[in-house]
DNA sequence: TAAATTTATCGAAGCGCTTCGATAAAACAA
DNA sequence: TTGTTTTATCGAAGCGCTTCGATAAATTTA
């Protein structure tokens, strides 16, 4: 015997007997779809409150294929990071997802993807309507996403002509190059790791160009480039001591990222070079770690959660899109949006 | 016209068809119920290999009124904090789901929490089968979940009886503590605030319980509680300047957690205290902050991964416990797990 | 005023599964 | 041997929705 009072579910039937209405109709009313008129209308949203009607998310999935998820890919190792930049852009869709009625699945993926073993459940399970993939990922994942016919849209990486999102690394490294002219620098190195990745090699360029607008047009001994590694805490120790070791004397360095930057100054540090007195110091992404280090970092905030966000409603935007201008919006080659950055001056410089 | 090909979705019926079953013995086999002859197994195994079927996750869960989701609920305020300690316990737990084929769903609930108007979606729409809801929430939102009636866990906090599972705070405490007192210390402060956090209090008894056990019977002017704040950095800073100006001078200093160790560092450093030398440091956390601090903290590392995966494990246990042991686990009351910690020597000690 | 169109409502089919009998053969007991 | 239980398989109902006609009244157009 089961004593326990069971709540028995509110159902679209209870709902259209409780308002007179066939249950066709009151499906048109929760989906603002065709005919119905102001009264019945009102009856019928005076019955769903009345009743606490909520309907079966699996039961609409199942009749109307779609989900109602979004898919989230990320590499584990980009969320094992000591930096939680891409939770914070997950948290930014997850945030934004509420307002569009989805719910975000997130699923993570080993840095040593292989195709078919490792496809996200999600995919496989074509459990989502749409897909936001953030960094650098496989290419394989990428041609399977692509293939599995799923919207999606990259965000903070790019891939052949697939839809993303990025920063605005050009000309946000723009702005610090001309912040550390501003400040009277003259030798301005940059320090950067894996220059095939898309972010990194426009930072370059925005350094480059930066510097040539301001009459230094051959940078190429300025660059220090580690071209085998990630731009890791390392990798900038590495770069640093490669630096002082080549007899280069820089007033200022420019980091391809904070992380970078933060190993720069361990160098530094213990090396007993000033900084900023000796070389200032200038970082990219406002990492939570920038804010604590000695001396804090100048760096360029990146809005993480905008960056989410924005993911997010571009996704919809396109899932909405019945077709229409999506296609045109997809061969016109503006399948990319950019997401805002700010200098954020400390002490570093 | 529409001359894009889609790929026919592949059902049940298409394998049944194609193993010369009914769906419902494909059904049995999928989930591992009934009768089903060995040879006739293999035979609808093959074929579910061979036409690539995957279920339809909407299907099932109309058909069995389950979701195969699991809710993982969390203050808005616990992700932006600058420290990640509960997103990197959802992660654990994200990752773990995916060995019990649950997704997990996160809802993040505003501080200000009210019953009704701010219930997480995918309570209302009863969208998960199990929930997860990770530090101090509001116990209106605690009463609800209870009354949904769908089973749940608590993490990193504590309320009435329901089940939840926590870090050892007090032994880990009380190891701070024995770990001071064998560097020599005798002069031991102990700098906490929230004193109604479970968690607080319990590092508060471990490190009296510490100082009893060396002969230290009366704690009471060593302890100093910021009763009315929570424990941020700036609280630490505020005890920090409460300490000194007391006239004490202790040798060293537990705090409650990291940040509030930080915030000591940093009144410390401002006022020309060093750390070591004048004074310990001792954290509790770990966070990603006590590493680069500087000097570097030591602290109490918490598993955070480790505690999200143990909450999925423990709440996906109670969902497959058909009632039978459940109910006594609950009423035996060890409906509470802990997660292990380690003593992580740095420079501040 | 008749024909065409728009508005309003509903019944029923169907989405892809699970699960409950029904049926019957095989295995075991008496 | 006969009766009982276990094993194996299947058909059909049903989960709670959406959506496609069908139908008809209201409105517009010719």
């Amino acid at each position: 015997m089961n004593t326990v009072k069971v709540k028995k579910k509110v159902t679209i039937k209870d709902v259209a007997d409780h308002a007179n209405a066939s249950t066709s109709t009151v499906s048109m009313v929760i989906n603002n779809k065709g005919y119905v008129s102001d009264e019945k209308r009102k009856d019928i949203l005076h019955s769903i409150k009345k009743l606490g009607y909520v309907p079966s998310a699996s039961a609409r999935n199942l009749a109307s294929n779609r989900t109602n998820n979004i898919g989230f890919i990320l590499r584990e190792s980009h969320f094992t990071l000591s930096e939680p930049f891409y939770t914070r852009i997950f948290l930014g869709a997850e945030f934004e997802s509420k307002k569009h009625n989805y719910y975000v699945l997130l699923a993570t993926i080993s840095d040593t993807y292989k195709k078919e073993e490792d496809t996200p459940r999600l995919l496989k399970e074509r459990n989502v309507d749409g897909i936001i993939i953030a960094g650098k990922v496989s290419g394989e994942l990428l041609e399977e996403v692509e293939e599995s016919g799923i919207p999606f849209v990259l965000v903070d990486y790019q891939y052949k002509s697939f839809p993303y999102i990025s920063v605005d690394n050009r000309n946000a490294s723009l702005e610090a190059v001309r912040y550390l002219l501003s400040k009277g620098h003259t030798e301005i190195s940059f320090l950067g790791a894996d220059p095939y990745h898309p972010s990194i090699s426009e930072r370059l360029e925005g350094f480059q160009l930066g510097m040539l607008k301001a009459g230094y047009s051959d940078t190429s001994n300025l660059v220090f480039l580690d071209e085998d590694d990630s731009p890791t805490l390392q990798t900038g120790y590495n770069l640093g001591a490669k630096l002082f070791k080549s007899g280069k004397k820089p007033t200022a360095v420019f980091c391809a990222n904070d992380a970078m930057a933060i190993g720069f100054m361990k160098y530094a540090e213990q090396h007993k070079i000033k900084i900023p007195e000796e070389v200032a110091v200038v970082g990219f992404d406002d990492v939570e770690g920038a804010k604590f280090s000695s001396p804090p970092l100048t760096t360029i905030r990146v809005f993480k959660e905008q960056f989410g966000e924005l993911a997010l409603r571009y996704l919809t935007e396109i899932l909405n899109d019945t077709g229409k201008d999506l296609s045109s919006k997809y061969e016109r080659g503006n399948h990319m949006l950019t997401v805002p950055t700010e200098l954020i001056v400390r002490e570093s410089t």
